[in-house]
DNA sequence: ATTTGTGCAAATCGTTTGCATCTGA
DNA sequence: TCAGATGCAAACGATTTGCACAAAT
């Protein structure tokens, strides 16, 4: 994690790498700073919850986390920063990644003088009904 | 407007009529809270911004409007109900409807038990660097 | 008359900020 | 040493809520 944090050119501070750990320890996961922060006291790491939205945001600057804006609430933070798409879990409020691609057929021009910068997919998701 | 919100089911309440007024006079539109409510003032409509928030919700469930949450930070409301996907602008923080269809592959298969409900693309785009 | 909607102000929730203190290089 | 990080509590912006009053059926 040292290593890591020091080639993202952020200083490898107590919390930071204890974070990193937590992070990335498991495999890809979507989380908010609330969660992240519960996590850490659960694993008896003292962080104050604004350090975690730092980190969070040092982070995914030093393109180790992406952001995923999907819910108007909260905001999810993505361990995984390659480029995918998620379905969005209604009613639980829950990311999960789409294994495998999603072809997306030309994209119109954007308007003079803007150009695209990500394009982004959530396949909204619920319980199919009850059969009856 | 009386008669949409009566077929929608909802009383025409003085403010749920001049609200649907400025919503749809003009083409689509996508706005927050906040600025239905500026709107509703700089047109002499007296409402709170409690009941700009009641109505647009209520709308929406009635399917008069559709929200997008694509900002993390505030909610908009998009008059265009019809499916069709969105630029953001970053920055800006401003809505364009994508003129023209997106074409989406297949999409693999959600988790069991789950179906899907929609699919929302957000085309992020940014200023063009000037060039030097 | 009864139900439903409205306005206001206070409350809530996620997130950010100001500032004194601490820590890594 | 000293720029940069952290913790805390207070501030914030968007949204919701509780409740007395008003308006629609």
């Amino acid at each position: 994690m040292v290593a890591r944090l020091r080639s993202a050119g952020l200083r490898p501070t107590r919390q930071r790498i204890d974070l990193g750990k937590l992070l990335f320890a498991r495999g890809d996961r979507h989380l908010t700073a609330e969660i992240l922060h519960e996590e850490a006291e659960r694993s008896n790491v003292r962080v104050s919850l604004a350090t975690v939205y730092n980190t969070l945001h040092q982070f995914t600057e030093a393109g180790l986390l992406r952001e995923v804006s999907v819910d108007g609430a909260r905001t999810y933070f993505d361990t995984n920063v390659s480029d995918h798409h998620h379905y969005f879990v209604e009613g639980e409020n829950r990311l999960i990644d789409v294994d495998g691609k999603i072809r997306i057929g030309e994209i119109p021009a954007p308007p003079d003088g803007m150009e695209i910068s990500a394009v982004e997919v959530v396949v909204r998701i619920r319980p199919k009904p009850d059969k009856q």
